[in-house]
DNA sequence: CTCTTGATCTTCT
DNA sequence: GAAGATCAAGAGC
């Protein structure tokens, strides 16, 4: 018998529960695949993100590599706080702090699939084809609605709001985009066929 | 479809 | 003074 009736073009999945900032404090390698799948929300606009990158500490392309500057310094403050920086002095990216407060390594957050508030991503934007609204970081970052005034800020609190996954998704790595070092390290985590992903694995 | 280039500015050397 | 965890538009195929 159809007990599973044609899924509606756009479904929103059921959320999880709640993500604590004690998520984070693993490492990095750890929570970045476990972050795919979950529901970001900036003052409730978000989605299911699809994918990341994590950098470590000991990572030549993280920006906590050379020590702590005024930049990166949230970097190597407690786990589950964002970390937000100007790319290429014009679009904004947002990363998760993990491990141990001191360890500066975070997570990239690159790509989500659109699904609470699509209209005021679309306005903020200025398009309308979901694939395109949040594809990339700083693409996410416009999207959302995120600025250095998120920078700093814990995750289990407004104006954010994270949750777990239902399941484990299909998940695939590869090498991170757009880095100049260590370019061959496989620390880049999507969902595995996911249409929204910033480029295909 | 892929490849190239300009925009724009903060950060660190 | 140069580089950079990007993006969009335009040219070429």
């Amino acid at each position: 018998m159809a007990q599973n009736p044609k899924p509606a073009e756009t479904s929103v999945p059921r959320l999880g529960k709640p993500l604590k900032r004690s998520f984070f404090n693993r490492s990095v390698h750890d929570v970045a695949p476990d972050l795919i799948g979950a529901t970001l929300l900036v003052d409730g606009v978000g989605g299911t993100i699809v994918e990341v990158e994590a950098y470590h500490h000991t990572d030549p392309a993280a920006h906590s590599f050379n020590g702590p500057t005024p930049r990166n310094m949230v970097m190597f403050g407690p786990p589950g706080f964002s970390y937000v920086y100007r790319s290429y002095g014009i679009h904004w990216c947002a990363n998760f702090v993990c491990e141990a407060e001191g360890s500066a390594s975070a997570v990239l957050i690159r790509a989500l699939e659109p699904i609470h508030g699509c209209a005021a991503m679309r306005r903020r934007r200025g398009l309308q084809e979901a694939r395109a609204l949040c594809s990339g970081p700083g693409k996410l970052c416009e999207a959302l609605g995120i600025t250095i005034k998120h920078s700093a800020l814990p995750l289990d609190a407004q104006p954010f709001a994270l949750y777990a996954r239902i399941g484990k998704p299909d998940i695939v790595a590869g090498v991170r985009i757009g880095i100049t070092k260590a370019v061959d390290l496989p620390w880049r985590y999507g969902l595995k066929g996911s249409k929204f992903l910033s480029k295909p694995f």
